[in-house]
Parts: structure tokens; sequence; C-alpha cells
DNA sequence: ATCCTCCCCTAC
DNA sequence: TAAGGTAGGGGAGGAT
């Protein structure tokens, strides 16, 4: 899952060319290539000849010379140097193109920059077919093969000047990879395991919801063990949470292939030695001055792991991280993050391993499926830890806590060749902490009656939660130990870190946690961030990467089926009076943070969509690309994908449902028959609850700013689908209950479902559990206020964001709209028939829009600053106008709530 | 009051 | 050389 490329956006299923983001934008894009091209024309220049009379040229890539110097070398030979191709663009100057770029250059020849400074050497325009960087430039090759034409056989001109430099320059910028290079991302994820850690945490979160979703019940594990030890199923009063923790990871994998450096000090890092072979004598007083800045900017009392004044950093001391170190490496004061070159000195005889990605996921999924095997009570925290709640398990074997941990111990240690430690408690911070005491290899029960006593002597530094910055609080309010704040006032503790944490800490200092174990997680945002190696030479490079960061979260959106609606970019820019070059080799130093959302209320997950929104939003920030050191792209807001087709053929296989009505039919409308058969929300218009009422076509331009569009569940698409049934039995047929289980109003028909079906349903509207929606109360004919969200506060937080939160069942109903899903194939669409048959839903009040014409309206209106229903006649007029030429077809016919602000 | 945005903090 | 990611909780302060 770390390997997708950047290279999917170039073209579409069918493999023809599609737009890149600007199609409709070409006005503007057009404009500031004029602009680009004017500031050219108007420096001050002096001309030297005019040999490149009529060449223009974009320099694609690092280039030696500079695609500054070309620039130069241009504007002072009579030629043009374009920032973005054009279609007058004659050549690509490039040394090194990698696959991905080729791609997009057409027909253009690649050159290599030789044939300029070759051409100005002689003073004439040299023949660039003698310098085309690749023999076959239409054929697409593997991103490694491409045969480059030897310069071996120029003539006169290549005398001139030394050959050597354009090949240093190619190799030189293969073995440095930066963000400038396409493959960067992929090759960087590989390496990175701060990457892997967080991306294995979430995966095996996922994997423990879906194993539970599929569970039959039944565990292997437990049963053979049952049978083993034989023993009767005993009582076990209390509830038992287990905490698992691999005791150093990555060592521990790492020393299953090296049994001789079990028992030293071993650390996981990048870098094989503590010095690195660099002759630069400069650099020590750059890492000093970088240093320097660092500490100058660390806010008061918070230690670094950085700038560590004992430890100072010499110039030649290795900056590569340490991934993990094992315990008798920590006897000497290493520490997981610390660098290298310190770590060196602290232990000389540190024996050092290189990261063994694979063998981390192979252990993580065997440590898992292990404990699944006997319960499925998990919640994961990351690939080697995990929460167990094991009273079952205890009840069922009659084991006693330490019989079983010593089972499981000794269980995952021989399927994994790596050691384990497990704390138990009654509540999660109690088996935590009693980790913290069994490691490394050990087990230990932090029995109730012991909890006071054994809090009272925790440092406060140890409790989850409780960082550098936390820490630093505490202490300036004198607090070190758990105990100190057993007797403290909390009033004093809230007022210094916040109400929330120091109500957190006060109760933890005092053994309680009343979290539950969260065994189903739902994502609530996605991102992907990088902040190491950005060193941008070009704007295009800059570009090039923030769409790889696009494509990169519009994948892993889709990956788990979600959609997003809130977007921010995230840069890391150099830090006035930071050095150029890092201490960290390609590191990102001492830096500013600017953290900038693009205002969204529609739902995307489309990674040109998504390129364009952060592209326009790092635009208007304004800052340098050169002077970029990390950049991100956040994705918040997120909502399941409404389900297509497979739970609806489910549900139909099951008899659930039934389906009549394949296609749209324009003369019967399907929401009729809902309409009229389950309420009387009528034509007339005067009667209805305020909350309709602002749904109202008569009353758009004023009833934007109503109370309905206000709460947290408005201003975004919902929806919900169901099929049409053919039987009119009042409304409680087949529709009616899948309409009402799709929208968790009726737990009873919930409760009345085969176990299976209930489980889909369970599955694709979870944050439902918890019905939010009162069906009595909300059939009163006055709801004029929305629920009160307070209200809600009890049940979890995700169930205030439920799309059927706060909608009463007259709003939901009013709601209901048809939405058509279009394929990328519009051919067949009768434009009149839509426009006609929008028309028609206009007439009867009802919200319609269609998905990808809803994109069109955001991208032609993306200050649109109406409610859904003048966007929605934006749309008709769209239509009318011939602006949107084409639909897609109509594969799907689905009813969806739709109730959307658009700012 | 209640929201949203822009942070900071923490954990692995 | 080096691979400084990612998700969630929550607070300050402005907008409404």
């Amino acid at each position: 899952m770390c390997g997708r490329g950047s290279n999917t956006r170039f073209k579409d299923k069918k493999g023809k060319d599609i737009d890149d983001g600007f199609d409709h934008w070409g006005g503007y894009m057009a404009a500031k290539r004029a602009k680009l091209l004017d500031q050219f024309h108007s420096d001050n220049i002096v001309k030297l000849s005019d040999i490149f009379s009529g060449v223009r040229i974009l320099v694609n890539g690092l280039t030696h010379p500079t695609a500054a110097e070309l620039k130069n070398l241009m504007a002072t030979h009579g030629g043009e140097f374009h920032m973005y191709q054009t279609s007058n663009t004659t050549h690509i100057i490039a040394s090194n193109l990698p696959n991905v770029k080729i791609k997009h250059l057409g027909a253009v020849p690649v050159v290599k920059p030789a044939w300029i400074t070759e051409s100005i050497a002689l003073n004439k325009l040299l023949d660039y077919s003698r310098y085309l960087l690749y023999t076959n430039q239409s054929r697409l090759q593997p991103a490694l093969n491409f045969p480059v034409i030897s310069n071996q056989k120029f003539e006169t001109a290549s005398e001139f000047l030394e050959k050597t430099k354009t090949s240093t320059e190619t190799t030189f910028s293969t073995a440095t990879k930066t963000a400038s290079d396409p493959k960067f991302l992929e090759e960087f994820y590989s390496n990175s395991r701060l990457h892997l850690i967080a991306t294995l945490g979430a995966e095996f979160k996922l994997l423990v919801g879906q194993l539970r979703d599929k569970s039959d019940g039944k565990f292997p594990g437990r049963e053979k063990l049952i049978v083993e030890k034989g023993k009767l199923p005993s009582t076990v009063p209390q509830s038992i949470i287990m905490h698992i923790d691999m005791d150093c990871f990555f060592v521990s994998v790492g020393l299953r292939k090296h049994p001789e450096l079990k028992g030293k000090p071993v650390a996981i890092t990048h870098a094989r030695s503590g010095v690195i072979n660099s002759n630069d004598p400069s650099k020590q007083a750059a890492r000093d001055q970088e240093f320097a800045l660092y500490q100058e900017r660390l806010p008061e009392g918070k230690t670094s792991r950085v700038v560590d004044i004992t430890q100072k950093i010499d110039g030649l001391a290795s900056m590569s991280e340490i991934a993990s170190c094992s315990y008798e490496a920590r006897k000497y004061g290493l520490k997981n993050g610390m660098f290298l070159g310190q770590a060196i000195k602290l232990c000389p005889e540190l024996k050092t391993l290189p990261y063994d990605f694979e063998g981390y996921k192979e252990v993580s999924n065997t440590l898992y499926n292990t404990v699944a095997s006997y319960t499925l009570d998990i919640e994961a925290v990351s690939c080697d830890e995990m929460y167990v709640d094991v009273k079952q398990i205890l009840l069922d074997t009659g084991l006693s806590v330490d019989e079983w941990a010593t089972h499981i111990r000794n269980e995952i240690m021989e399927v994994t060749g790596c050691p384990c430690s497990t704390g138990f408690g009654s509540n999660r911070l109690q088996a935590r902490l009693a980790t913290r005491k069994a490691k490394p290899g050990g087990q230990y029960y932090l029995e109730p009656q012991n909890v006071e006593s054994y809090m009272s002597e925790i440092p406060l530094a140890d409790l989850p939660g409780v960082g550098s910055a936390t820490l630093a609080k505490l202490r300036n309010l004198a607090y070190n130990m758990c105990g100190e704040l057993q007797s403290g006032s909390l009033k004093s503790l809230q007022l210094e870190l916040g109400n929330k944490l120091g109500e957190r800490i006060w109760d933890q200092a005092h053994g309680n946690d009343n979290k539950p174990l969260d065994y189903h997680h739902e994502r609530k945002s996605i991102s992907a961030e990088i902040n190491y190696g950005i060193r941008f030479k070009t704007k295009e490079e800059c570009y090039n990467f923030i769409q790889s960061l696009s494509n990169e979260v519009s994948n892993r959106l889709s990956d788990i089926n979600m959609k997003a609606r809130g977007l921010t970019l995230k840069l890391l820019v150099r830090a006035e009076g930071a050095p150029v070059e890092t201490a960290k080799f390609l590191g990102h130093g001492v830096c500013d943070v600017i953290n900038k959302s693009s205002p969204n209320n529609i739902f995307f997950s489309n990674a040109d969509i998504i390129y364009r929104e952060a592209k326009a939003v790092y635009d208007k920030l304004n800052v340098p690309f050169a002077e970029l050191r990390g950049v991100g792209i956040h994705l918040s807001k997120l909502e399941k994908n409404a389900p297509i087709n497979n739970p609806l053929s489910d549900f139909l296989k099951q008899g659930v449902v039934k389906k009549v009505k394949p296609n749209l039919d324009v003369e019967e409308s399907p929401i009729k028959s809902l309409e009229s058969s389950t309420s009387k929300v009528g034509a007339s218009s005067g009667t209805k609850s305020s909350s309709v009422k602002s749904m109202n076509v008569k009353s758009r331009g004023k009833a934007t700013r109503g109370k309905r569009g206000k709460g947290p569940g408005t201003s975004r698409i919902m929806h919900t689908f169901l099929e049409r049934s053919k039987s009119d039995n009042g409304g409680q047929g087949e529709e009616a209950t899948l309409f009402k289980l799709r929208s968790q109003i009726d737990m009873d028909v919930l409760k009345e479902l085969p176990e299976d079906i209930r489980r889909e349903v369970m599955k694709e509207y979870r944050f439902d559990i918890n019905p939010p929606v009162d069906l009595e109360k909300s059939q009163k004919p006055d709801v004029a206020k929305p629920k009160n969200m307070g209200n809600l506060s009890e049940t979890s937080q995700r169930t205030k964001y439920s799309p059927f939160a706060n909608q009463t069942w007259e709003q939901i109903k009013e709601g209901i709209k048809i939405w058509i899903k279009s394929e990328t194939d519009p051919s067949n669409v009768d434009v009149e028939m839509l426009a006609d048959h929008l028309r028609q839903l206009a007439l009867d009040r009802r919200i319609e829009i269609l998905q990808s014409c809803f994109n069109f309206l955001h991208r032609n209106f993306s200050k649109l600053s109406c409610s859904w229903h003048q966007a929605y006649f934006s749309l008709v007029d769209a239509v009318q106008q011939g602006m949107v030429a084409r639909y897609g077809k109509v594969l799907h016919l689905e009813r969806e709530f739709f109730c959307c602000h658009i700012h």
C-alpha cells in the first residue's frame, strides 16, 4: 500500500488523456503564462546573440546549467524560457527525466542542456537531434532503462567544454533523491519507520473491526486452551483488561536474524556508523547555528530531543535516528529517536542493525492473529501494542490472570520469535502501567486493592498523555509524582492544563480511567505529509509534489471508501535565520509551520479536485517554493461513501427489498409514492414548520441563514438509499422498512432482522447504534429548533455527526432526492430529458442535484454564495445554456438525502 | 452559546 | 549523509 505511484493522474480508465485540473481554468492559466513571459521579456537583459530565435524551452528536472542559468542564457541569446509547457514550447531541456514525466511530453523533443551551452560556445544553433535525451521518445519504457544517447561522438563542440559535467550531474541527481523526483514519495515511504508505524497501526485497527464483523463467535485458541488445561470455568467478578506490548519491537525482530547480538546493546537505524564521511569544515558552524536557533525557539521548560546541551553533536556525528534500541543499550542512556552520533558517544560498542520492514509486518500480523484466536475484544493501539478485554477468556478457561499471561506470552514468543510484556488491571490505564513494571519480558497484574499505593509511586511523566510540554507545566506546579496529585487540587490543575487534560490527569493519578476499549474505530481524518527531502528548485517540481500528495490522500480515502469535506494544506517553511542546508541531511531544519484550510462544503475524493484545492491554497499563501521544507495535505470531515450496489444486492438476495425500477423513470417519480404513502408533506407550503420552510424554493435567498442551515449535520451532503417497492401497502412495505433501517430510526426493525443482515447494516452505519432521532418527537409539527446538541453528548461524539442527527422525520422526507450516479462515459445521455426532469423536480420543490454536476458547479463557482436550491438552479441554467453539455449515463437510481449549504 | 480555524500536544 | 508520519484530543480566539 505504500508503493502507489503518482502517475495515475494523466490517464483515465480508458487510457486517454484527461484534464489535469486546469481545463476550466484555461483562461487563468493562459493569463498566468502570459504574465510569466512578460516578466521574462521585460527583464533588463543584454542581448549577446540571436542564435535561439524561435526556440522556446521548458526546463524539466535538475539540469546543469541550472534552470535559472538556462533562463539567462536563453534571454541573452534570443530564445524564450517557459515556466510551463505550452503548445508552442519547442524543446524540453532535461538531464535526466523519469518515466512518469515522459508520458506528458508528447511530441516535444527532450534535449540535454549541452545543446544550449555548446550552441552558445560555437555561436550557432546546433542540431538538437544529437542531444536528444532518449532515442525513442514515443514509446513508453521502464523508468530505469532509458537508453541514453552517448555523447562520445560529439565532434568539435564537445571539445570546447568538459564533457564530464553533464554526466556527473546525471549521476548526482539520481543518487540524491529529493521530493523533486517523481519517485520520491514511494521511495521515502518504503524507508520511513514513522510512516510504517502509522499505517500499520491504522491497518490493525481496521483489521480488528473486520474480524469482528465476520466472526462466527468461535475462538479456536480459547477452545483448545479449555481442553488442554482441563479447568472448570471460574468466576471473575471484575473486568480484566490486558495490555500487550512487544519489547523494543524493531530490535527484537532484527535479533531473530542476528541471534549473536542478543544481550548486547543494539539499535535500529538507517546509518551504519556514528560518523558521516564529510570533510566539510563549515558543517560544524552550520550545525551550531541551527541548533542555537532551535534552542532559542523552544518553548520555555520544554526539553528537546534534538538539542541536548549535554550531548552536543559535532559536525561529523551522524544524525540518523535510532528507531529502537535494546534494553542493554538503554542502560547507557540511549533512547528511541536519539541520533546515532549521540548514541555512539554514550555507548561506543553499540551494534546497529538495518530496518526489516517486512519482518515488522510479519510479526505484527502473527501477533494479532494469535490474540484473535482467543478473543476479538481487542483495541489495536499500534503494530506492536493492544488492549484486550480478557474477562471472558478467564471465565471460560478457568485460568488465573498469571496463568493466562504466561500462556499467551509463551505462545507469542513461540510464533513470532519475539518477546513481549503484558500488564493487567481493571481498566486500560492500570493495565498499561502494569506493563511498564512488567517490562522487559515479564507480566504483572495490578490488583484493585493495590492501585492506590501503586499509583502514588508513579512519576507523572509516565502517565499516557503526559509529554514534555505537559510535564513542564506540572513541574511548574511542583508536581512530580502521581501521589502528589492525589491530595492536590483539581481546579489548579485544570487552570494550568485546560479542563479536559487537567481532569484526565487528575483521574489517572488516582488510577481511574473510564474510557472503554474501542473495538470499532472509525476514521475521522486522513493525511499525507512529508517533511523530509523537500528542496524544490522550480515551482513545477513543487506543484508536481503537491499533486503526488493529492493522489496519495485520494487513494487512501477511496481505500476506506470515504469522502471528505475539509482540506488543510500544511507547510513547513525554513525559519528566518535558519541555514539553507540543514544539519540533518535533507532534513527540514528549524521551520515555521503554516496550516491553511480551504473552505469547502461539498464532498470530494477525487485526486484532481484535491490537487486543485491544495494548489489554490498554496498559491494563496505565497510561500516561495525554495523555502519549503515540508508539505502535507490533511483531509477532514469524512463520511462514508453511499453504499452503491453490493450491500443493496445483498439485501435483494435476502429478499429484504424488492428491486423494481432499475432505471430512472421521469414520469413516475418514485419519490411521490413514498411521500404520499408515509406522511402528509403536501404541496401546500404555508403550514409547514419553519425547518421545512427554509427548503422552500419561494424563500430562497433569505432563508439561507435560517436555523436549518446551521446545525453540524446540515451543511453537508447526506445520503441514504432505498429501492422502490412496487407493493403499495401504505408505506410499510419493504421500501419503508429499508428506509427506516438505513436511517437507523427504528431500532426495533433492526433487531428483527436476521443476524447477518443486521451486521451488514451496522457496518455501514455504525455511528447510529445510539439512534439520535426520536421518531415520535420529530413527527410533531413544530420542530422549529434543531435538537439541542448538548442533549446528545452522552452518546458518542460520532453520533453528533451522524447524517441523521438533528434531522426530523419531516426533514428527512423533504430531503429525499434522486441521485444519479454518473460514469465517465457521457455519450448516451439525453440532455433534454435530464433538463426536463430537473425542471419537473424543481416544480415539485424537491432537492435535486447530480453528483457529477455538483462537481461542475463547484469547479466553476467555487465561491458560490447561495443555498442548495440556488445551486440547483444554477445547475439547471447551466444545462440550458449548454455549459454542461452532457451528464453521465444514468446507472443507478438512488435516493439521497441532500442538504447542503455552499459558502 | 456554538461554530470553525489554526494551532499545540501526544502516541506509536 | 537519510528516509523528521499520522491520527486524534483539545484549547484559544474569532465569527456568527
